[in-house]
DNA sequence: GTATGCTACGTTTTT
DNA sequence: CGTAGCATAC
């Protein structure tokens, strides 16, 4: 039982025995702080007698929150641990409680990101906008993304019925507001909220009634969070409200491994939390436990060359490895079978391919790799891009589902839509017009229009037939069945069956297991679980134990492997080219970092000069040489003028980024030793100008970036 | 009007 | 790989 604590170093214990106050742990890679977390977790319950209901727990990944729970369970035994979970989770289970306050019923549905584009879809077709030069990715961004960066909207959002809401599009000239408008009327319509309003209402209720943020406040006697680096101003608010009360933070977090800045992450907020918190306590750990001193090295030799840092020290542990091993290819095809051929030997040597792991910083640099282990028949396993619930047949499901709950448009325009009904563009837009004019769902106008010519001919009946026969009697019926009913009727099942793919049949196996299972809890209704569903991440069957894992740094934050592969580290990749800054090319930095130190054994650098076009070939990235040449054992020595030719592409790249990061925007106000003062009125970045309009002169004048000014207050 | 097949294309990162 | 866009078939 205790003996969970004899495996903890002093510092470790000290953390977990520091049960009151502000403590925040800060510590490099692999030192444990994760470890410490889930014992402090165990030892609030086992030896203080705290409720797990009264700890919340925030991870960051829903993987790292089942890794966890699994942990404590290991400890303690069978426990809801439901307060174990990512905040994105939380906050679903606060507002499931909480968001009558504001008028929104408690099965509100999450509106995902697939979900998001297909209403911008439509939104954009209303408004008859062709995406020629934004992508949908960028509009998501700009519109719904910045828009929620402040949580102005929330108030407007609330108080307008849809009714003004509709006046205000009306009214609103300018695309992007429109945009957004129309956006939050089809959210109020469907009742949806989106992840940035799952935290957003969160904040907002726990400011605005003073009632729920006292039941809370008193509910949450202890708060911990992991990977607190990551963590954004609204984040950290939250666990704040939350805490206060009680006064019972507990943080713990790596500076060099913010990796989320794009997310609002604010690496600011983990450094200054003991000028928050003036009595917070914090506790440094020194001892790598996962990573030989090879590893180590390589790691701690990248992530020094980054300027913006709190430095610390990291002392390892573990016995001593191999050298990290450098690999250079001409073409892809050669990494990736170099990666497999590696594969085999370390398989011959005794390792379990479960212990290997491949890492890449973007999705679609996994293709070249898979081809290459299908080829060999090495079994493989992706545990990140699209997870088990943002599977086309798995969101067709739970489309189904919803439309024996809340029949809610977005659920409709899938379900309607899949398999075709001979109901297309035409049709679709009879029936918004028909439900805008009359204030209803798009499922209720099909209902009322169900026998009049227009839908003649078409699925139109049979899905609605298929809806009211499921529904009938529904309380009744055990869920797995009723999941079977509606896609039988419908003709989903018909539909699946002879797209085939044995994948999809899978996916759609292992969902009517999981509602099964939820079935055998006799108080379980469709709509907790379709509202858990939501935020429920990886029902992978993860552990399929025999096989290579392939996912992006980010999805590995917070895992270890005995044998890891960083792959495509070529400048223009990793760094990816769409970094502009000297702070954005930090934190390509920091995801290097995160993932060499996510091996524990031996860890395996590669890369490749590209396919076809010579003079698109890719050099190898900053982050190799970085590693320190002497830390690598090269497969291969690189040709020198290969290498040559990479560095100085790379100093040209960081003495650019260093001129960039003194870069002033449009309106700064500038001194310049000669002009006297002005105001920047553009910036031209190819030109690496600026214009500055002085206050003593007449004319604007057109400065080289490397000129010397300096910036004034406002 | 709707469904489906083909080709070309670009792709940070996640809840 | 997934999907957007377009041409063709029903
Ligand atoms: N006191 C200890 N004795 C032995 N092993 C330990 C000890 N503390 C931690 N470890 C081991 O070190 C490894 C890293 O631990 P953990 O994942 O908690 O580190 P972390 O600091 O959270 O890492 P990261 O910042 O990379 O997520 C784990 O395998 C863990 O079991």
């Amino acid at each position: 039982m205790e003996d969970f604590l004899s495996q903890l170093n002093k510092e470790q214990l000290s953390a977990v025995e520091t049960t009151e106050g502000h403590i925040r742990v800060m510590a490099g890679a692999g030192t444990g702080k994760t470890k410490t977390l889930t014992s402090r977790y165990a030892y609030l319950v086992s030896e203080l007698g705290i409720s797990p209901a009264n700890i919340l727990t925030v991870t960051f990944t829903n993987r790292a929150a089942n890794e966890m729970k699994s942990r404590v369970r290991a400890m303690l035994g069978d426990l809801d641990l439901g307060f174990i979970s990512t905040i994105h989770a939380f906050c679903t289970r606060f507002l499931k409680e909480e968001i009558y306050r504001l008028g929104y019923p408690k099965n509100f549905i999450v509106i995902d990101t697939e979900d998001q584009r297909q209403m911008l879809q439509r939104i954009f077709a209303d408004m008859k906008i062709t995406l020629r030069d934004t992508t949908m990715r960028r509009t998501i961004d700009q519109v719904l993304e910045g828009k929620k960066i402040t949580d102005d909207y929330i108030s407007e959002f609330i108080r307008n019925s849809s009714e003004e809401l509709l006046q205000k599009i009306a009214a609103e000239p300018e695309k992007n507001n429109q945009i957004f408008l129309r956006y939050l009327y089809e959210q109020k319509k469907n009742y949806g909220l989106d992840f940035n309003d799952l935290i957003n209402f969160t904040g907002y209720i726990l400011n605005v009634f003073p009632e729920a943020r006292e039941a809370w406040q008193s509910r949450m006697q202890y708060v911990m969070v992991d990977e607190f680096q990551d963590v954004s101003q609204k984040q950290y608010a939250i666990a704040q409200t939350l805490s206060a009360k009680h006064g019972n933070l507990f943080i713990v977090g790596d500076s060099d491994q913010t990796i989320y800045s794009w997310r609002d992450a604010h690496v600011q907020l983990f450094l200054d939390f003991d000028k928050k918190y003036p009595d917070a306590k914090t506790i440094v750990l020194k001892d790598n436990y996962r990573s030989t001193p090879q590893i180590l090295k390589t790691a701690n030799s990248l992530i020094a060359h980054n300027s913006v840092r709190f430095p610390k020290e990291l002392r390892a542990l573990h016995s001593d490895g191999a050298k990290t091993l450098y690999f250079h290819a001409k073409k892809p095809q050669d990494e990736a079978n170099w990666i497999a051929d590696t594969m085999g030997n370390l398989v011959s040597q005794g390792a379990s391919l479960g212990d290997i792991a491949v890492l890449y910083r973007s999705h679609f640099m996994s293709r070249g790799i898979e081809e290459i282990l299908i080829q060999r028949k090495i079994p493989y396993r992706i545990l990140s891009g699209i997870s088990f619930y943002e599977r086309k047949e798995i969101k067709d499901v739970i489309a189904y589902l919803r439309m024996l709950t809340t029949q809610d448009d977005i659920a409709f325009l899938r379900a309607i839509q899949t398999p075709s009904r001979k109901i297309g563009k035409k049709k679709i837009e009879f029936l918004k017009e028909y439900a805008e004019a009359n204030r209803i769902s798009l499922y209720n106008a099909l209902l009322e229009n169900l026998d009049s010519e227009i839908f003649r001919g078409t699925g139109a009946k049979r899905f609605v037939q298929a809806i009211a026969a499921t529904q009938k009697g529904m309380e009744n019926k055990p869920m797995d069945d009723i999941l079977d009913e509606i896609l039988d009727l419908s003709g989903y099942t018909e539909f699946i069956r002879m797209d085939a793919e044995q994948d999809r049949l899978d996916n759609i196996a292992e969902l009517k297991q999981s509602v099964a299972q939820a079935a055998h809890d006799p108080d379980a209704n469709l709509e907790d679980f379709l509202s858990r569903v939501a935020l429920y991440g990886n029902l992978d069957k993860e552990e399929r134990r025999n096989a290579v894992k392939l996912l992006s740094v980010h999805a590995a934050k917070g895992l270890e492997y005995p044998f890891v592969f960083v792959t495509g580290l070529s400048e223009g990749l990793f760094p990816s080219a769409q970094i502009e800054t000297a702070e954005e090319m930090e934190e390509e930095r920091r995801i290097a970092y995160v993932a060499f130190t996510r091996a524990k054994e031996r860890l395996f650098l590669s890369e490749n000069e590209g396919g076809g076009d010579a003079n698109l070939s890719k050099f190898p990235s900053r982050f190799i040489f970085e590693s320190g040449e002497e830390n690598l054992e090269f497969v291969r020595p690189l040709p020198d003028d290969l290498r040559k030719n990479a560095l100085r592409k790379i100093q040209q790249s960081e003495e650019s980024l260093q001129l960039l990061q003194n870069l002033f925007f449009v309106g700064d106000r500038v001194r310049h030793k000669i002009f006297g003062e002005g105001k920047i009125t553009a910036v031209d970045i190819s030109a690496a100008a600026y214009v500055v309009q002085f206050d003593n002169l007449k004319t604007p004048r057109s400065l080289q970036f490397s000129a010397k000014l300096e910036k004034l207050p406002d």
